[in-house]
DNA sequence: TATGTTGAGTAACGGCGTTACGCTATCGGT
DNA sequence: ACCGATAGCGTAACGCCGTTACTCAACATA
């Protein structure tokens, strides 16, 4: 019953999966297009007639596979996200040591930032508000990240080297640290120049070591 | 020479001030309209035909007393950071004991973030590169809050409350520590309620106070 | 009183996100 | 092989936006 018998059946079959590989391969033309122009010409360069004039479609054709402008920039974001998340699990890995694997996430996170700090800017600082989007629930890509902090951290406290206590406040804790080195780094590229973000992100890991690791 | 001694010279004399105020008081009007529509919509709601429309002007009068939008809106955010600063220097009175004048500059910096959101938003997230915006070398309001930090953790590594290094790396350190705990907080208003924040608040606190600290 | 200057408004340009509508080619059933 | 339905795309338009060129009236200056 399941299963297509005839030729004209098989035809069918077929031919809508080729339809539906078209689909998807347009709807990925477009978010690279989109995310091309957003690392060109950051989000105010951003525009749905651009983004159409770059594959040759009528503006209007993007919302046949976008809702709207927002729709589109959260998958942009959300690429942003897979390829943060990646990072951070492989910085997660390098090391058995909890100490050593809580420095390699740290130095990870701001390294992402400083690497595409155009996507960084779009998913911590301009769009916070996708880190928590209703959207992120179904398989919430920054709630794998944080979760990755999290156990890490849980780990770290049951080694001893950190202090215990609530592992959600103090996961946040290191979040705000890196968070706000690699945001201010963003911030004034001009006035800070490589040494000082360097110097400032290890004594800012050294405080997160002493900090939060000493009883 | 320099003084007016005829009734025309000293009318001529009158009427030019009163211009001049009169040209103040709209810029301020302008400011004004335009400070609230910023509260009330955001940046997005921010348009020189709705502040126009507030004042009932038209939108293009604005031109004659602002360069831009960016203009406006470095004014706003101006007055911002004249706030902020205040807020700070306030706190950093509020004691003379080098490790409470810390705690307090902390506190006073989140709470002013958790307080005035749109504001904090647009100074040190959205636009953040108003913070070291040339504009801001004449008088620099950003700088001076930045000043009255490094002071107190100079004087605190004076006492030994803070371990003696570079000033200027370790108030980056706490500034990015407070920042960062602020933006969090910000961004995911809906799922950090209010003790959340307060305990993260805490424990960055303490890190600084340890990890900074202690020999 | 004549002339220059200042402060405002109108109209318009080009661009934006988005929607209503129309066309064409292909599909599915006969 | 035909024919109605449907999917995929484009055109035109709406109502915004920031910004500029131009115009006009009121006022200051001489």
């Amino acid at each position: 019953m399941g299963q297509p018998n005839t030729q004209a059946e098989r035809l069918r079959e077929v031919s809508r999966r080729r339809r539906e590989r078209e689909k998807d391969d347009l709807r990925r033309r477009i978010l690279d297009a989109a995310g091309e122009l957003f690392l060109e010409h950051g989000y105010e360069g951003l525009s749905m007639r651009q983004i159409a004039e770059r594959i040759g479609y009528s503006a209007t054709t993007i919302y046949r596979y976008y809702e709207d402008k927002d729709d589109l920039l959260y998958a942009i974001v959300h690429d942003g996200f897979l390829r943060f998340g990646r990072q951070l699990a492989k910085a997660a890995q390098s090391s058995e040591d909890p100490r050593e694997r809580l420095a390699a996430l740290g130095h990870a996170y701001i390294e992402f930032g400083l690497r595409n700090p155009v996507y960084y800017r779009m998913m911590f600082m301009q769009r916070s508000d996708f880190l928590f989007d209703s959207r992120a629930e179904q398989k919430g890509p920054m709630i794998d990240s944080f979760g990755v902090l999290r156990q890490s951290v849980e780990q770290a406290m049951e080694s001893g080297a950190l202090r215990r206590g609530d592992p959600e406040t103090t996961s946040t804790v290191i979040w705000a640290v890196v968070h706000g080195i690699t945001s201010l780094a963003l911030a004034g590229a001009k006035r800070f120049n490589k040494k000082q973000v360097r110097e400032s992100a290890d004594l800012a890991m050294r405080m997160i070591r002493d900090g939060l690791g000493r009883t």
